[in-house]
DNA sequence: TTCCGATGGCCAC
DNA sequence: TGGCCCTCGGAAC
């Protein structure tokens, strides 16, 4: 579910919402019970987001580490709380605000020194006011991996997920399996720049929504995920820039869309090499998705 | 009601 | 590169 641009969305509510509170803390799930009871009673101080991290200040300087990976849930509350789901990890109430945590990749408590090290291996993230462009510059153009294998490795550029990979390669106009060594600056402008925005108005607005996205009644129930996008899930479908049917590769065990009509700027050394690139067949066929 | 896939990332090999 | 973690929404049945 989240990339970065959901994390910060995130760290901005808990910031208006929870910063200040003192809260009890329990693990209906059980696997976070001690550590829960090292966090209950004491008021929260700050929380920071840093591409798909979550690291919460409590009271006494205890650090709480979230991750929330592939399957991870994160809901939050002002009031009304429902009972935790029994795969609730950790539930955080207070008499005006509450949030429950379940199926995370990490939730544990950090020492300050665990946490620099966590922060010294994460690469710049577009969406914090700190980041530095010419690092994340640098740090893409290390190696000989395709440009969006370094785009998904979050000690170059952190919180950039598979969704935002996909539409910022697009918007950019850049071929997704170039060598990323081979990135001039000015692709490389074209490329921070269409992945702050994208941040930027999904961290605002909860979701990512791509402009020049095809037009589709994305407001009414029924509307399909795909339409917000304009590569991302939409095998086979015209691109909405040149009508070229969108690919699907599997890269590293992740699907890579792209537009192979319009996604390259003829601007950079070789034209997009396809190592271990494979097109894949789907195990089945899509499911019929209606429309609304 | 069941089953599959998903916006991650670590680890072993 | 594949397995695993271990949750949930939605499509298939």
């Amino acid at each position: 579910m989240p990339e970065g641009n959901i994390i910060h969305r995130i760290a901005r509510i808990h910031r208006r919402w929870l910063v200040g509170r003192r809260f009890t803390a329990d693990s209906p799930q059980g696997r976070f019970s001690t550590e829960a009871r090292r966090l209950s009673g004491r008021t929260l101080e700050g929380v920071d987001a840093h591409g798909k991290h979550l690291l919460y200040l409590f009271e006494g300087g205890v650090r709480l580490h979230i991750h929330l990976g592939l399957f991870g849930h994160m809901r939050h509350f002002r009031s009304g709380a429902p009972p935790p789901s029994p795969a609730c990890r950790l539930r955080l109430a207070s008499p005006h605000a509450a949030f429950h945590l379940a199926g995370p990749q990490a939730c544990e408590l950090l020492s300050s020194e665990a946490e620099a090290t966590l922060r010294s291996r994460l690469g710049e993230d577009p969406l914090r006011p700190d980041a530095s462009p010419a690092r994340a510059f640098e740090a893409l153009r290390r190696g000989r991996a395709p440009l969006a294998t370094a785009l998904l490795d979050q000690e170059r550029i952190s919180g950039v997920g598979n969704i935002l990979r996909a539409e910022a390669l697009f918007l950019a106009r850049l071929p997704p399996l170039r060598p990323a060594s081979e990135l001039r600056l000015a692709d490389f402008e074209r490329l921070w720049e269409a992945l702050r925005l994208l941040m930027e108005d999904a961290a605002r607005d909860g979701r990512i929504v791509v402009p020049h996205a095809p037009p589709a009644p994305w407001e009414t129930p029924g509307k399909r995920r795909e339409d917000r996008f304009c590569v991302y899930d939409r095998e086979g479908q015209p691109c909405p820039r040149c009508a070229t049917p969108i690919s699907r590769l599997t890269l590293a065990s992740r699907g890579l869309f792209f537009c192979p009509g319009c996604q390259d700027t003829g601007s950079a050394g070789k034209p997009a090499r396809r190592p271990r690139a494979v097109p894949v067949e789907r195990t089945r066929a899509p499911r019929a998705r209606s429309r609304a």
